[in-house]
DNA sequence: TCTATATTTGAACATATGTTCAAATAAGGA
DNA sequence: TCCTTATTTGAACATATGTTCAAATATAGA
């Protein structure tokens, strides 16, 4: 865009900004982890396993879906290595995965409900 | 779902997530900041609002996208007051609107960094 | 082995959403 | 007033994605 060089009027924040950029690998990270957390489904999944560990049909009552699409969320989850799960015998538990994450829920949740 | 009412192997796990489980309305809320983040455009505007408030054409340059693509990103920023906007003249200057979200993006993107 | 239960999977569908393009608006300067 | 620049807006388009349904898989027990 080498219109838009001529056009700009912070070059020198622009190149600020730039300097600090965090690595695109970073961004992505970080955008998928926040979208995954992004659809209610899937936060409430999470939300659900703060306190327990679950399986697919307790969750399925909790957020009111299906047990097919919890499934499909979960395996989203999984991926994404927010959760884990193990299986015992017919039942497959899960349970969050990632301290990191636990800690972003609790403190969003919190800061949410404190300010409504 | 009274059919899984039967199945569910977790009685009181269920029963206990259910009262530990936040207002719906929290939920709500906590999605639409984490979806608004979860877009990679939308989360490199606002990681480069981090240390500068910057213009639309600014931020076009940084994100590498058209300026209508941006203008279209901010207003959904905004209306989550996610950031806001001040006009100096003909330029339109955006800053992040809120210290929680700010203080959000820093620690995911810190967390992030340092476990690659 | 046969049956029942718990979960997963794939395809299909509907919906949501990000970007583009063209046009409209806002503001400063000639 | 007219022209240029900065930004916004709306419609259209393509793509992504969440849910459903039916079928498949895995496991325990008879």
């Amino acid at each position: 865009m080498s219109l838009c060089q001529d056009k700009c009027i912070h070059k020198d924040q622009v190149e600020h900004a730039f300097k600090r950029f965090p690595d695109p690998a970073v961004i992505d990270d970080v955008a998928a982890i926040f979208k995954a957390l992004g659809e209610p489904t899937r936060l409430k999944i999470v939300t659900a396993l703060l306190h327990a560990q679950l399986c697919v049909c307790d969750l399925s009552v909790i957020c009111a879906l299906s047990e097919s699409a919890v499934s499909h969320q979960l395996r989203i989850l999984r991926n994404l290595r927010v959760v884990r799960n193990r299986r015992q015998g017919k039942i497959v538990y899960y349970q969050l995965d990632d301290d990191h994450v636990r800690q972003l829920i609790r403190n969003s949740l919190k800061h949410a409900a404190e300010h409504r």
